[in-house]
DNA sequence: ATCTAAATGCAAATATATTGCATTAATCGG
DNA sequence: CCGATTAATGCAATATATTTGCATTTAGAT
């Protein structure tokens, strides 16, 4: 359902927000699958009727403040040079989601009903690196082949949180980057 | 909820049947998102309620029916050399995998309530190498470092597939075998 | 300030999910 | 093969969630 608000403002805006924190709190206290729609327009103070005809179904919701929630709040960090940087981003990327909550964002975004969110989701690791690019560039150093880091090292780590067949340590991830 | 049956024989069996035959036909029918479990229920000839109770909810019930779709039903093709193996299974998998309803599939098993699921899912992959693996050395080839092929190919497959942020060709899929 | 249509709130109607209890039938021991 | 045992089912009642029509509010535009 829709997930650019048409109207920006006031009323609208506020109770984006009030859902946004209603389920991020909620989140917090209970497991995912026991949330519901209902339970969410309480804790937001609205009725869910509201909910279903802005967001569709919880799935939707859910997904919406996923994706939320992974949008980049900060410039990675910069650490001098680009293989520590990339190093550095690439262990933060893969302790973030291969929590609980993190390997349930990442489902939440790729299961949602919005067909765009999942591109959008995956279009943020790209940007980070896009980042660490240009702050390579600036320093005369050599480039990364993005796609070839999403491929080599993103891909890997994705999957086996998602599929649970490994733990994902550090030593994997650094493995994964000499690979490169 | 009940994934292994504690009843093997008869009516039990018999419903597990008919419920993952109505699951199929509908699903061939109509979309994904419009099943719901009475659907499913009166399909299969069965209440709801043996439905909710052995399976839980729809999520399960859809993750139960594309674990079993995803089982391999054949040995791989045996072209004749490892190398070719590799490439016939990995296009198949790739082609499969990345239609509407192969990553459908994909989703249903990572997002069900059986944790044991996804894992299941990614050793039938896992078996279908070793097998190649198998007649690899009856031949006395030298063998697949089989962890660097699910990190080099299929993870970059099946990422993209997931992520939806590009298509996936035969081309990509032999440039990735061509890395290892 | 006024207008217009999107967004909301409310409540009724509908659909879905859960649960207790009686019944059926798969499995086990003889 | 037969009866005993108990998991699994079917049914119906109940609880919960979702959808929808309509009046009202309000963001955004003129």
């Amino acid at each position: 359902m829709a997930r650019e608000m048409i109207r920006q403002g006031g009323r609208s805006a506020r109770i984006q927000a009030e859902v946004h924190r209603a389920v991020g709190l909620l989140l917090s206290k209970m497991d995912r699958s026991a949330l519901t729609v209902p339970m969410i327009a309480d804790e937001a103070g609205v009725p869910p009727s509201t909910i279903y005809r802005r967001w569709g179904d919880l799935s939707d919701v859910l997904a919406d403040v996923a994706i939320a929630r992974m949008r980049p709040v900060a410039e990675p960090d910069d650490t001098g040079a680009l293989r520590s940087d990339l190093e550095t981003f690439i262990l933060q990327y893969a302790e973030e989601m291969s929590s609980k909550v993190g390997r349930q964002m990442l489902l939440d975004v790729l299961s949602g009903a919005t067909d765009s969110a999942p591109y959008k989701c995956c279009q943020f690791t790209y940007c980070h690196l896009e980042t660490l690019n240009a702050r390579a560039m600036s320093r005369g150093e050599a480039l990364l082949d993005i796609p070839a880091v999403i491929d080599g090292v993103v891909a890997p780590i994705v999957y086996h949180i998602l599929f649970a067949d490994r733990e994902i340590e550090p030593d994997y991830c650094r493995a994964l980057l000499a690979r490169l």
